[in-house]
DNA sequence: TAACAAATCACATCATCATGTGATTGAAAT
DNA sequence: ATTTCAATCACATGATGATGTGATTTGTTA
């Protein structure tokens, strides 16, 4: 008998894949909650499943936070998302922090059923797109590939500044220039990549997207 | 029709997987070679197969040096192992060679069918428990590196929300605390971390430091 | 010659951050 | 019972960051 929980914040999916898994010959699903926390109170109280099934996006703590701290406290809880986001860093986020398997919202139910009893044996279940979308993930981020960027020279000059750790006025100092030219540069930088705080521009700068 | 070729020594195994495949009515398999080398000679002269199934062990060069020479010259080539071997460091390194599937050679003959159309499809073939052992080899191969960290977990919940890009008052409208609670765990942060800005620790973050 | 892009600089306002100091509560360890 | 630690919250001040608007200079391109 395979026990599963469930993080899901949409009452309708969880209460609709809670059924459908309970109802399964070799399945228990008792526990269905719509936070990280709530969950983790309840691992803390009463016998632990599994297998959890967790969303990424959930009031609170986020699911790929979730999963870090549910697997140290909990090591032996297979967790595998069952999300609507399908980008690389997602699931790269996922399975980094101890998720072994990455299904897609639109997965059927005797889909995710399946899932659940391959995860349970040892398999990490995810669709060859999501396969593909790891591979390639791994891999470049093993080979370091710098994707185009279209800020200028000085432009990046004054993000290698950012991630640094230096403030405007260092930066400044270090280029000799104003604290307005680096003002004028970041109000810039900001544009081009669709963010709005040196500390977006930091993280995407250390994950290679720019 | 996707169109395939194969490198096996094996010549039974080769024989059979090539009759089965191009009996098929969307395959053509018209190249079954033993190495490497004859391979690479038959793709120079004449028209290229949409993919390849690829052994490890073969006389001459090994299939994994194979992929990275096969893809320098034909990178629309897909190639997918077909391999006995099921260690992590076999299945490591062909995926980081440029292989994007991975079946066992006790893969039954359809399954090997419906993995070559997933591979022309933009899949990545491959078994639930291959899945797994790709997702722990690049895990602790990144986690290799990653050191202790005195940060408590809340004090990892703050990190996180930075390095998402967060302000204070929106990890404080996360976490459902207030904002000079998330002032206080910074300093703590910044004490343990020795930095003066949430930059430092993003950028010690992203950098693995923590 | 004119237009454009990059780089530069200024002034302004409001929000956020860094830092200091002080405090309470609950759980765990001694 | 006491101490320690983690987590929580408050108030304060000065610095920094985000954003808006306006401007000049230089080199390149059409």
């Amino acid at each position: 008998m395979i026990t599963v929980g469930i993080v899901e914040d949409n009452v309708k999916i969880r209460d609709l894949i809670q059924r459908y898994l309970d109802m399964q010959e070799a399945i228990s699903c008792k526990v269905a909650v719509d936070s990280v926390e709530e969950m983790i109170e309840h691992l803390k109280k009463y016998d632990n499943p599994d297998v959890l099934l967790m969303d990424i996006q959930l009031p609170g703590m986020s699911g790929i936070e979730g999963i870090g701290i549910i697997k140290k406290e909990f090591p032996d809880i297979e967790i595998m998302m069952l999300t609507v986001y399908h980008d690389s860093h997602k699931i790269f986020d996922s399975l980094m922090a101890g998720a072994s398997g990455y299904l897609l919202k639109h997965t059927s139910l005797p889909e995710i059923k399946e899932s659940v009893e391959t995860l349970a044996n040892g398999g990490a279940p995810m669709s060859p797109q999501i396969a593909r979308k790891v591979i390639q993930h791994f891999s470049n981020n093993e080979k370091k590939e710098k994707p185009e960027s279209n800020l200028t020279p000085r432009e990046q000059d004054i993000v290698n500044g950012l991630v640094d750790g230096l403030s405007y006025k260092l930066i400044a100092d270090r280029f000799d220039i104003s604290i307005d030219t680096v003002r004028a540069h970041i109000r810039n930088i900001y544009k081009k990549l669709h963010v709005n705080s040196k500390a977006e521009v930091i993280a995407k700068s250390l994950r290679g997207e720019i």
